[in-house]
DNA sequence: GGTTGTGAACAAATTCACAGCG
DNA sequence: CGCTGTGAATTTGTTCACAACC
């Protein structure tokens, strides 16, 4: 198959939404391993890293093209370079943040987002007397100015760290200034107009789920007298709640 | 036997990992329906205020059993019960979050938890010099203190807010000191042993997720015949709907 | 020999559609 | 009639197992 028929299949192949959550883990893994020097990488190796199963990393990087060598494993700059490219990660994208409260506070000051291209352009927020501050280098603005600075940086994603109340209206404002993708740490289900990803992130729903977990480990529900019966653990190797 | 049938049906019934997740989801529902003086609330109802579609409501509720009438909807004080019940919610969690940084510091300081039943009960840091501050409230420890926290605190669930090079061990230790459900902040994927539960919020992974799909709406990886030059501006009106 | 890439088998999750019951 | 509860159908995701290839 000559070059360019590869490169046009590899692009009407659809990337299921479950591998798509994982690439950005390889992604790491890969550099991690970068870092220390290795050339190339087996799916066994890279699925240590990333704590799943080889088999499921090499149904993965296969929809991404055939990338690996037989009997050697994948060139680990290579494949680095194909999955940034394929996570559009070849650039950066300022993030714009609404909500400068603790957590977006935090957000703004973590490293982490900066690091992996995603350096926070603004923060905004509804309070007048936070907007003028300055976090990390970043000045506090009005939320108003959200059309003007969306324009002005280019940016296309925002995070929603408000109050609940307030999410639906932000995400409405951040839709209509342009923003397209939406990361939303308030615990509100917020809806977005079709052409706008989302993503949500629920710090205390989380912990709910653990709950749920410990609790059947404690005995399940007690409405009765003490059950004598301790149900083992619900684990499953491959469960995402469960290591 | 038959004294023990309905809540051993119950208990043995299988909850689905994916309707675990959505549980808390419809409980915060419930208690915003709750709040605003509704007795009885619909499939259709829950589902739009879930943000999912009413028959996933049904099959999701029918593992906890059949709490609703036929022709009438689901009493909201009567699925509240039970649903705090069967996630654990009818006593508080006490966590312990490990690292007193950025995120670890906006944790400690965030409402969300207290208010859902998971208030902040330690606070640890490796470095010497965060030990003996006070946040919130809150003293922070030594992480060597861990194991005595514990114990006196009762814990169960744990918080790593660690860099990504501590986090396994933090996690070695949690689960040495008796933690057994962990929620991992840190950008490093840790193994736990069996029996102990493990989710994970990876901030940049979100954001790395999203710019997948941004990219793909602008026209996916850009590749063409010896071309690997990224897209400068992202500003691309054309948009297939991802979400 | 070693490791990828992938159909085929299997499992989980979602959606459909309607019987069953208030 | 209205709405739940649930089998059946469908879709999505995971794992197996092995041929293909270096």
């Amino acid at each position: 198959m000559d070059r360019y028929a590869r490169s046009v299949a590899e692009r009407s192949r659809r990337i299921p939404e479950a591998t798509v959550a994982r690439l950005p883990v390889y992604l790491r893994a890969l550099v991690e391993e970068s870092d220390a020097k290795a050339t190339t990488i087996s799916s066994e190796r890279l699925a240590e890293l990333a704590g799943v199963n080889a088999a499921k990393v090499r149904k993965d990087l296969s929809y991404l093209g055939s990338y690996g060598t037989r009997g050697v494993g994948y060139d680990v700059e290579y494949l680095m370079f194909q999955m940034s490219r394929e996570l559009g990660l070849t650039h950066d994208w300022p993030v714009i943040i609404v909500g400068a409260g603790n957590l977006g506070h935090a957000l703004a000051n973590y490293g982490g987002f900066r690091d992996r291209g995603f350096p926070v352009a603004a923060l905004l927020d509804a309070d007048p007397s936070k907007v003028g501050g300055r976090i990390q280098g970043i000045d506090v603005r009005a939320v108003d100015d959200l059309d003007d600075l969306v324009a002005e940086l280019g940016s296309v994603i925002g995070v929603i760290a408000t109050p609940a109340v307030a999410a639906q209206e932000v995400a409405d404002r951040m839709a209509s200034a342009g923003i397209t993708s939406i990361l939303n740490f308030a615990p509100a289900v917020v809806t977005v107009p079709d052409g706008v990803s989302l993503r949500k992130v629920d710090l205390a729903v989380e912990l709910q789920i653990l709950s749920f977990y410990q609790q059947q480990r404690d005995g399940g529900p007690d409405d009765e007298a003490g059950n004598p019966d301790a149900p083992a653990t619900p684990t499953d190797p491959a469960a995402p709640a469960v290591g």
